[in-house]
DNA sequence: CAGCCGTGGGG
DNA sequence: TCCCCAAGGCT
């Protein structure tokens, strides 16, 4: 066959999308987990549960929590016609308490102000309680195939790894992350939000934090903190996160109380599960505070 | 913007 | 045991 033009030199972003998307893409279509808030059937109320439900909490144990949910509220309409505390209770023990609170406030809101209907527009997604720049550009990505730049955790440490070379990403987004998100996204929005799951995928399952799996990483001949030597993390110290006799394990024991107690409990039941008095009754009015806990007329305790 | 907000599994 | 950290958001 004859050309009429020489072609052209491959671009940058050519060589990106040969070394790096197609491949990931590929590795995504074979290993790609099944779950439930995936599949061509789940909604976008589903969708947006599950990405409240993932913050900062693995997917093994958001799965059943998650069934549940959507079990008992399908819909945002029927979450918000409960009380809040309900679904404090039905949050079990996945933890920070307060996504519980944010969600069944975005349920209200979507009830309210979205005829029911989880909104697409990212900024009214951004509206939302519990929705941040992450959760909105998700939501929109998977729960409606719009082209968005998704930078959770794992795809900045992918790319952090496979572009800028380092171990691990900076402490805080950065605009050069945005930018490179941006770069490297397919033109087309189903290839992009597609793009964006296997990203996302690759970091949980191969590129992961401690130990990556780099055998099994499709693009480890084009990454560049392999061709790098795999040097170690130079920034700052990473801050510990410490828990063990923090305000948070003692909210925590306190809330769980509530979340076993059908209405409500006395003081005494609570006063049982932490020794340090100050830091108790701290806890606990924070916890009233957050609106994670009432104090009923009769003086004792109850999920709102 | 640094600090705070839960919980449990794996190495 | 202890340490790391897991699809962030909010103030």
């Amino acid at each position: 066959m004859t050309t009429s033009t020489r072609a052209p030199l491959p671009t940058p972003e050519q060589d990106v999308q040969r070394d790096l998307v197609a491949p990931i893409l590929d590795w995504y279509d074979e290993h790609a987990r099944d779950l439930p808030w995936r599949r061509p059937e789940a909604t976008p109320w589903s969708v947006l549960v599950s990405e409240l439900m993932l913050q900062q909490t693995p997917v093994s144990r958001v799965l059943a929590v998650h069934e549940a949910w959507l079990q008992r509220w399908p819909t945002p309409a029927a979450l918000a016609a409960e009380p809040s505390g309900e679904a404090v209770r039905a949050w079990g023990r996945l933890g920070y308490p307060r996504r519980a609170l944010r969600l069944h406030a975005a349920a209200v809101a979507i009830t309210t102000e979205h005829g029911g209907e989880v909104p697409a527009d990212h900024a009214a997604l951004l509206a939302l309680p519990g929705v941040g720049e992450y959760t909105a550009a998700a939501v929109a990505a998977f729960a409606f195939g719009q082209r968005q730049v998704v930078l959770d955790t794992n795809v900045r440490r992918v790319l952090a790894r496979t572009v800028t070379g380092t171990e691990l990403p900076p402490r805080s987004l950065t605009r050069a992350e945005r930018d490179l998100g941006a770069a490297l996204l397919p033109a087309d929005p189903p290839t992009a939000a597609t793009w964006s799951v296997a990203v996302m995928e690759l970091g949980a399952l191969v590129c992961v934090a401690e130990r990556p799996r780099c055998e099994q990483c499709p693009v480890r001949d084009a990454c560049a903190w392999q061709l790098a030597g795999a040097p170690s993390y130079d920034g700052p110290p990473r801050r510990v996160q410490t828990y063990a006799g923090t305000d948070r394990q003692c909210r925590g024991r306190l809330l769980a109380v509530l979340r076993e107690t059908e209405g409500s409990v006395d003081k005494a039941r609570l006063d049982v599960v932490w020794d340090d008095d100050v830091q108790r009754e701290r806890a606990l009015a924070s916890l009233l505070a957050d609106g994670l806990a009432v104090l009923t007329d009769e003086g004792r305790y109850a999920l709102p």
